[in-house]
DNA sequence: CTGAAAGCGCTTACAG
DNA sequence: CTGAAAGCGCTTACAG
């Protein structure tokens, strides 16, 4: 294997100075050169296949050309792919390639791996969390510009990209009234939080939009799993008064809303529709029937941050919150109200 | 935000040449550098809070301490961020970062990539595919030093690390031996492949090991998804011997096998045993009962390839095929056989 | 035992 | 319009 070829191959191939040779490749602006010269620099660099060591000139230019990903717990969500995915697009149209940390949640480990990262000059840094939470940014990161991904900041001006909770909430009721429902359920987490807060919001606002009672009955507290959706869900089916149609804090509670039913003998969608949150694909789609629920829009929220982050580095200031719209997806658990 | 120290700050505050402050913090074998200089140099460094640039290290060793981690389709599965995590804990353990990539199988696309990974000098790289299959090593990685992940490569002496699909298969079977069945169906991918190959295989050598009649009938080929193993299962049950276990080639087929059994009135684990493979946490994790399955050991191969590429970094040889074994994970579907 | 010098591969003022 | 020089922040022979 020979070596790469150096500016300066290039430049003796072409019969010029390495420094004509780089004003070249790089369209330098204001910089005049013969069209001639042009054409055979870029001939010569062709005919060597050299492409730049991009650590020496980010040494050079004291600015490199990758972005940090640290994230805390990628290994065991299925999401995390989607996030980084999204990011990278973003990321490889202005010629950045992506760093990818994952701390497991460890702190020491943590501020170990941002270091290692800030030793390779990474320009800013995406810092994603795996679902909707508040965090505060480690001390380490102090100086670098860095968005939050998935996640609030406890405090001050740093740009976080986050679904529009309240949106899809709302989106997931009005898909329910509009199939004439009246009476409809939350099966909601038991703990308080960014997300839950703001389905909830949705939840009541649609009502209120429809002027349909807010029963405190309807809105169930459980544990955020299959196990806690199917104690709500028989809440609220046992209830002398049982909606017609429950929509579930997460697809997990959904699943226990389908097992509620099936023990009852109450038939999705003809007798009761159930909608979910968060399109955990392996489980939305292989109920039967399949769940109808709300997407989150990871890719685009690795997008939108790698975006906002590099218009950080360009000059920007951070725009704080970021909302990105979760889309609906529709199966088979929605349907008419019964009469 | 005032600058990083760099190495000469370091220098001027224990009052030495920046060569001295390079070789006391790299403890630079074979250099005699007097104990309280040493002293000096650490505490002068400890104070600024020095870390030297990777990149002018980089540069200058003409070795940089990243390596690249290249997927095809990252984006759709659970898996990737165990093989990610394991590469990354192996990697760090040698002082490496990890510089993501996916393709999404776009060869275009990933040509462009690998070419701005080497320009970042990455020292080798971790090529992953997100099932088990026979790939060709695109030549722009011609050159560099590269172990893949979860696939064979057609030809060459490239080490590569995959899951040992016949153990997997044996143990699952022997499971199933165990609880005193004698007939066990396989229902199978329709494709061939190499997870399906050897896992057949896996499943003839148990029954041919306990001398189990290798009836052909047993052996149903059907799409890979639940709705194919839904069918697979139907033939088995329906016929006029039906097995008494099922060993799922995955975990989305046993979720057919699970429908098909609940169709026709056949409980688990009390009428019919399941075992599937994969553990595919959401789905196996979530039927009733729980689903008795092969793990895959993402994250150990994640390891076991990082390990490998540091390996050959430091002058190894490529060593062929790394075989990491599938470990069990018994959850409720598999029960004595029924008499 | 320690320092001065060269050089990794670039880019960017600055001459000419 | 093009080239020579300096320098980014390191490490590594080589003097002394």
């Amino acid at each position: 294997m020979t070596r790469r070829p150096r500016i300066r191959d290039v430049a003796e191939l072409a019969g010029v100075a390495p420094s004509t040779v780089s004003v070249v490749l790089n369209d330098t602006a204001g910089a005049r050169v013969a069209d001639d010269t042009r054409e055979r620099v870029r001939a010569a660099a062709e005919q060597l296949g050299y492409a730049p060591n991009s650590l020496a000139r980010g040494l050079r230019t004291q600015r490199s050309s990758t972005l940090a990903f640290i994230s805390d717990v990628i290994a065991t969500t299925p999401y995390a792919g989607q996030l980084i995915q999204g990011a990278q697009e973003a990321a490889w149209g202005a010629g950045y390639l992506l760093m990818l940390v994952n701390t497991g949640g460890d702190t020491a480990l943590e501020e170990h791996a941002v270091r290692a990262l800030r030793q390779q000059q990474v320009a800013g840094a995406l810092y994603a969390t795996m679902y909707h939470r508040v965090v505060s940014l480690p001390p380490v990161l102090d100086g670098l510009p860095t968005v939050l991904l998935d996640s609030r900041p406890a405090d001050g001006e740093t740009t976080f990209v986050v679904p529009d909770e309240q949106q899809g909430a709302e989106t997931a009721v009005e898909e329910l009234v509009a199939q004439g429902h009246r009476r409809i359920g939350f099966v909601r987490d038991r703990n308080d939080g960014p997300a839950v807060d703001r389905r909830l919001r949705g939840y009541q606002e649609v009502l209120a939009r429809h002027g349909l009672a807010a029963d405190p009955a309807l809105v169930v507290r459980e544990e955020s799993g299959s196990a806690g959706g199917e104690r709500a869900a028989g809440v609220l089916l046992d209830s002398a008064e049982p909606p017609t149609a429950i929509f579930a804090f997460n697809d997990q509670m959904a699943i226990g809303v389908y097992r509620a039913a099936a023990a009852r003998g109450v038939r999705i969608p003809d007798d009761l529709s159930v909608i979910g949150f968060d399109d955990l694909y392996v489980v939305s789609a292989e109920l039967t029937p399949g769940l109808t629920t709300m997407a989150l829009p990871h890719r685009e929220m690795g997008r939108v941050a790698a975006r906002a982050l590099l218009a950080e580095l360009d000059g920007a200031d951070p725009v704080g919150e970021q909302l990105v719209a979760c889309p609906v997806v529709r199966r088979g658990s929605v349907g008419p109200a019964p009469r």
